[in-house]
RNA sequence: GGGCGGGUAGCUCAGUUGGGAGAGCACCGGCCUUACAAGCCGGGGGUCACAGGUUCAAGCCCUGUUCCGCCUACCA
């Protein structure tokens, strides 16, 4: 028995560093490629090449690990597949920056060498976030990680893209689309973050070609009108049915528009006439394609005003929108003006506001992908938790539109399309072709475009595993287990991957997906740089310990609500984490063999009691983890850890283990406590993975690391004891009936009680009696006798639990008025509870319909309140006369 | 405009077939009791947002109201 073994605290850091480089040399992450019922399979949602570390991953990724360690902790074959994302404007954004910093941009490099540079960034910077990850603890099969620019992911997405093409599910055509004039690319309709703003509507008038009057249009964009081609009314609307002209001229502009009924306009909004812009506005483009309307594009991709703006080209387009606006006013056009909320779109990326511009680029027709991905869940093929994530998917995929899915940057998987410059021939192919199909031409062009990183993302679940290849990966775990992601992907990222995965492997990617919260401040606010309300999850680390960190996530990760993350709450569960590392010391003083093959052959009611409860502790850990319920298990763990274990078990056992009650006592006590401490390690190994393998070997009898353990048994009921559990109640009862008159009646802890328990049971009297030594012990009394009501000790204060009376000798020390006030107390207490109960029973209809069991349990209650009323009711009125 | 989530102790939140209102922190009182003062023991504290309804019984189910948050949308 030495000390010496643990240190008196927990010291984080240096364990962390240690164990984890362990487990790599050790090989303990890598997943065998064997086929078996237990395969399990989790894709790590690939973080951005440029990012670092955030609240989101750190959630994210310490989930994901819990489920791993949990899962090969149950005997499965885990592969947890990491990697990174490309993220092409993100990436090609943060090189563009680089670049300027040295005086040079991307054009002055030319294409082929800025993605040398790019490759060289990543080299450099990119696997920051890898390290990152690590110091989570994430048990990633690093040896695999991907990114979505390699090779081999590469020639898939060529593949489906191709495979997408010649099924008619990719075409190309003028559109409008969501253009971002500062990272001149199109966007995907996703990539539009919409804001409301307030803005202005301004009423316009068009006088009519022959003069006079006119129409008057709303717009908040007063710059579009120089992109105007017609001017709409609703066909029934009676104010336009008949007008002195079928044309008005647009100001500025002196354009002749003609006036069209479409009914799409809204004849409630305004004065019902809509001018209407094809190339700059989505429904104007409908309305002109229904109405053969001409396109004219006033704005350019730069985000300045083209020759088709006459006297306004070159302006930057919120210059040009004042710049209209003034001449309206001093020309006369301008009818008022009135403020004007409105949702303005903004680009994911750089926060520019988007110009919808018409423009030719690639698209996915999504319907039928989608249709199927909604199939596979109404079916049960995939789940999503919690459920109410289900219908916002449905809705999305129910109203989806064609998915723009070419961007023009640079760094990106450069669209596998070439057009023949002499016929115009369009050549679609896995491998660049050496002529012209049609007119035999040998200098085909290839498109510029790179595809959507998401496009990429999409296909992640197969093809990091080796797709278009059947590999053995795929073949083994392949659809992957679950999905652990934010909500603010599953459009993005999730409801792709459904579709690609359904198309190309016929099979969803995932059985299920486990939507979690976000992490925001301890105020409930979003985090981010601008507000700088941003915890750095390494200073976290940190501060308090990987651990400690991890149980903070996994406690608070309730389904379908957002954490609120602050320091403060970190250190509660780094205690958590001292408190297991000291109870761990304790045991280790008494710990000096290992008891692996001996099954423990619990004696003591507390051994009993322990090795029963931690079965049942086991069995809600592994209900609660297998429901992705993670505040759950980690809650009932902190609990039993801290209150059941430590509390009441190593308190209980002291006396058994330093020998006071024999070598036979204290040997199946070892045996016990060894067992139990076991299993705790390993039931808070996956959230607490560093120190319990720190612990696990300091602890005799185990070998090699935690990570091969086996999950403790719970699927049999062998030391589940209700007799035990039932006697423990009794007897913590007792002893904290005992501790509450110390507490109370404010007498020292270190004055030995004498106490008296009478109760007419003699079942319960046997028990007590059974259990003399642990109430002395645990309640620090002098002495404790046991007997059949009868003469009540004179000066003493009362406490009843279930049929005991309990009476504390308080010779010389009693106060009579503060027990006079406790009883009272507890009296009035009971009062209460007891009308309830009484209503019941007083109800005819409850004693009638109620289920007999139920009308039983109030029963039993009710006979119990009115006997410990009782009691303590004689006890007040003893009191009462003492006093006297 | 549509949809979703939430309103439970001073704070942050659990509460999954409707039948005991709970945890952590904070607070009050007492303890250096031989693992831990990052600790131990005891204690106080709630009209479960509001109003109806279903039921013998509602924090939980239904309807309405209200406040907060989020997502989504092509009314200029």
């Amino acid at each position: 028995m030495s000390s010496d073994l643990l240190d008196k605290g927990y010291v984080p850091h240096e364990v962390e560093k240690r164990w984890y480089s362990f487990w790599e040399k050790e090989r303990l992450f890598a997943a065998s490629e064997a086929v078996a019922e237990t395969n399990y399979s989790i894709v790590i949602p690939p973080p951005n090449v440029t990012g670092v570390l955030h609240m989101g991953h750190a959630l994210n990724v310490t989930l994901q690990d819990i489920l791993c360690r949990y899962r090969r902790l149950r005997g499965d074959n885990v592969l947890w597949m990491p990697g990174t994302d490309h993220a092409g404007i993100a990436t090609q954004n943060v090189v563009e920056k680089k670049l300027a910093a040295e005086g040079k941009d991307r054009h002055q490099l030319g294409r082929d060498k800025f993605i040398e540079e790019v490759w060289r960034w990543r080299q450099e910077y990119g696997g920051a976030i890898i390290n990152q990850l690590k110091r989570l603890g994430a048990s990633c099969d690093w040896e695999r990680e991907r990114f979505t620019m390699d090779e081999g992911l590469s020639t898939a997405v060529r593949k489906v893209f191709v495979d997408l093409y010649h099924q008619g599910l990719i075409y190309r055509g003028n559109y409008i689309i969501n253009w971002c004039p500062r990272c001149m690319t199109a966007l995907a309709d996703l990539e539009v973050e919409h804001e409301e703003l307030d803005g202005n509507l301004w009423h316009v008038r068009y006088p009519f070609k022959e003069g006079g009057g006119g129409i008057i249009v709303a717009t908040t964009r007063p710059e579009t009108m120089l992109g105007d081609t017609a001017v709409a009314v609703h066909p029934d609307d009676e104010r336009y049915q008949q007008l002195e002209s079928e044309f008005v001229i647009l100001p500025l502009m002196n354009r002749e528009l003609p006036i069209i009924k479409d009914a799409y306009v809204d004849m409630s909004f305004g004065t019902g006439a809509l001018k209407v812009t094809p190339a700059h506005d989505p429904n104007d483009f409908e309305i002109a394609n229904r109405h053969n309307l001409e396109r004219v594009k006033a704005i350019g991709d730069d985000g300045n005003m083209t020759a088709e703006a006459g006297r306004f080209e070159g302006l930057e387009r919120y210059a040009c929108r004042k710049a209209v606006v003034e001449a309206l006013k001093t020309e006369g056009y301008l009818e008022r003006v009135e403020p004007y909320k409105h949702g303005v779109g903004h680009c994911y990326r750089c926060k520019t506001v988007i110009e919808p511009n018409l423009s030719k680029q690639w698209f996915v027709r999504v319907k039928p992908l989608a249709e199927k991905a909604v199939e596979a869940v109404k079916n049960g093929h995939t789940t999503i938790v919690p459920s109410m994530w289900t219908n916002t998917y449905y809705d999305w995929m129910n109203n989806i539109r064609d998915w723009c899915i070419s961007r023009q940057i640079w760094w990106g998987h450069q669209i596998p399309a070439w057009v023949c410059p002499d016929c115009e021939e369009t050549i679609v192919a896995m491998d660049t072709p050496e002529s012209c199909p049609k007119c035999g031409n040998n200098n085909l062009v290839q498109e510029t475009d790179v595809l959507d990183t998401w496009f990429s993302s999409a296909l992640w679940p197969f093809s990091t595993m080796g797709w278009p290849d059947e590999t053995p990966l795929l073949k083994a775990y392949y659809p992957t287990s679950v999905l652990v992601t934010g909500f603010d992907i599953l459009f993005f990222w999730v409801a792709r991957m459904m579709m690609m995965g359904i198309q190309f492997m016929d099979d969803v990617p995932f059985k299920d997906v486990y939507v979690h919260a976000l992490v925001r401040d301890e105020d409930g606010k979003k985090m981010s740089k601008s507000l700088g309300n941003v915890i750095d999850p390494l200073t976290i680390i940190e501060g308090y310990g990987t651990d400690a960190f991890r149980l903070t996530l996994a406690a608070f990760a309730a389904q379908g609500r957002d954490i609120k993350m602050s320091e403060k709450r970190v250190e509660g569960y780094q205690h958590f984490v001292n408190k297991l590392w000291n109870a761990a010391r304790l045991s280790l003083m008494h710990l000096t063999d290992g008891y692996p093959d001996s099954e423990p052959n619990p004696q003591s009611l507390p051994d009993r009691w322990i090795l029963s409860r931690t079965q049942a502790v086991t069995r809600t850990v592994a209900d609660a983890l297998d429901g992705y319920r993670f505040n759950e298990a980690a809650g009932t763990l902190y609990q039993f850890v801290w209150h059941e274990f430590c509390d009441w078990y190593l308190e209980a056992v002291k006396p058994a283990l330093y020998g006071n009650q024999g070598e036979e006592n204290q040997a199946s006590t070892r045996k016990v406590l060894w067992r139990v401490l076991k299993d705790v390690l390993i039931l808070l190994h996956p959230f607490v993975p560093f120190v319990t393998e720190e612990i696990w070997h300091k602890l005799p009898g185990t070998e090699g690391s935690i990570m091969k353990a086996d999950f403790p048994t719970f699927r049999d009921d062998s030391f589940t004891d209700p007799e035990a559990e039932k006697e423990m109640e009794l007897i913590t009862g007792v002893i904290t009936g005992i501790r509450n008159i110390r507490g109370e009646m404010n007498l020292s802890p270190s004055m030995a009680l004498e106490v008296a328990a009478q109760s007419e049971a003699e079942s319960t009297r046997e028990i007590i009696n059974r259990h003399q030594e642990l109430v002395i012990h645990l309640a620090r009394l002098k002495s404790l006798s046991i007997q059949s009501p009868g003469q009540r000790p004179k000066t003493a204060a009362t406490a009843v639990v279930e049929d005991v009376t309990l009476f504390a000798s308080l010779e010389g020390v009693i106060d009579f008025d503060k027990e006079l006030q406790r009883l009272s107390k507890e009296i009035a207490k009971l009062d209460q509870e007891l009308a309830g109960v009484s209503k019941k029973l007083g109800n005819e209809n409850f004693l009638n319909k109620a289920p007999a069991d139920i009308v039983e349990k109030v029963k039993e209650k009710h006979t119990g309140l009115v006997e410990k009323k009782q009691k303590l009711k004689a006890n007040l009125d003893r009191i009462r006369q003492l006093e006297q």
